[in-house]
DNA sequence: CGATTCCCCTGATAGC
DNA sequence: TGCTATCAGGGGAATC
């Protein structure tokens, strides 16, 4: 599942892969993942023949910045990744060359775009999920997906009184005001769950009664946390892979998310999981407690 | 305007 | 064995 994390992974392993390079075909078996235009011929037309200037990370979104004025936006969402190889067409699908790219989780080729070095660029998407854009790089930057998203995390002008001032403007359970978007962009369900657990706050803890000293150590928590987990190359629990085709190595340092019944390394306590929202929430009962 | 619900999609898993 | 039901989950749209 990539959150900002993976997602900054991503966007640093392909950049030295695709700066300077030019679109030359798009192929996919799945055009509703392109939702913008709406019109497939037309998407191929524009993309045809346009470099890569620029790659970055906003949020969680991935945006190639093009010649011609035009950016390439793209959101894994839940199960896609990028990758970035070789592959061949046989018999009407892909066939990955040997090593990590034939790994199971990168066999879900949907969009494939071929770069004028031979090289392809390729989503890989179990569910489906993800959404490609392409957008007039100007209308981009005033859209609606860039404007409400929230400053990001890692940015050095996201100091403890930015952060304190957002989230107390906010009310309800920290877990859920750490996974909205347009409060803090980046965040999701994995390193919302780690970062609480590190800071010893229980994820329904209402934000009302968050006291100062909580506070600073949920800030600190947060970047620490995904710092850590940029430096490993994101989590591969679940399916996310590095454009490489390769495992990140944050497993070792992930407490709680998807540990339940495992022992708290903290306390010994074993871990839970509850629903919030919709998500399921893992936590320490001993040393994350609702009221302290 | 904010809060909630539905929906997109499919592999894995449980139940019969 | 093989079928069906359930679940996971980010975020956008529709609805309350």
């Amino acid at each position: 599942m990539p959150e900002l994390p993976e997602v900054e992974t991503t966007v640093r392993v392909l950049k030295p892969k695709v700066l300077k390079r030019t679109f030359v075909d798009v192929w996919t078996d799945a055009p509703k993942l392109i939702k913008k235009p709406e019109s497939l011929s037309e998407f191929k037309k524009r993309i045809k023949n346009k470099k890569i200037k620029e790659i970055y990370r906003k949020g969680k979104n991935i945006i190639f910045e093009l010649s011609g004025g035009l950016s390439l936006l793209i959101h894994q969402k839940l199960t896609g990744h990028l990758l970035i190889g070789k592959w061949t067409f046989k018999n009407g699908k892909w066939i990955a060359p040997s090593g990590p790219l034939s790994e199971k989780m990168n066999r879900f080729l949907h969009l494939v775009f071929t770069l004028d070095n031979g090289q392809m660029l390729a989503l890989s998407d179990l569910r489906k999920f993800a959404k490609v854009e392409l957008w007039k790089t100007e209308k981009l930057k005033n859209s609606s997906t860039i404007k409400n998203l929230g400053p990001d995390p890692l940015e050095k002008t996201f100091n403890f009184s930015k952060f304190k001032k957002i989230i107390l403007s906010k009310k309800g359970k920290i877990k859920q005001v750490l996974m909205d978007q347009t409060v803090i962009a980046g965040i999701g369900n994995i390193y919302s769950d780690e970062a609480l657990w590190r800071a010893k706050i229980h994820p329904f803890k209402d934000i009302s009664k968050l006291k100062e000293k909580e506070l600073k150590e949920l800030y600190k928590n947060i970047r620490e946390v995904l710092k850590k987990a940029i430096e490993l190359q994101g989590e591969s629990i679940s399916d996310y892979r590095t454009p490489t085709g390769k495992k990140g190595r944050f497993d070792r340092f992930r407490k709680v998310y998807r540990r339940e019944g495992e022992k708290c390394s903290r306390c010994g306590a074993t871990i839970k999981r509850t629903k919030l929202g919709g998500r399921s929430t893992h936590f320490c009962p001993r040393c994350q407690l609702l009221t302290r």
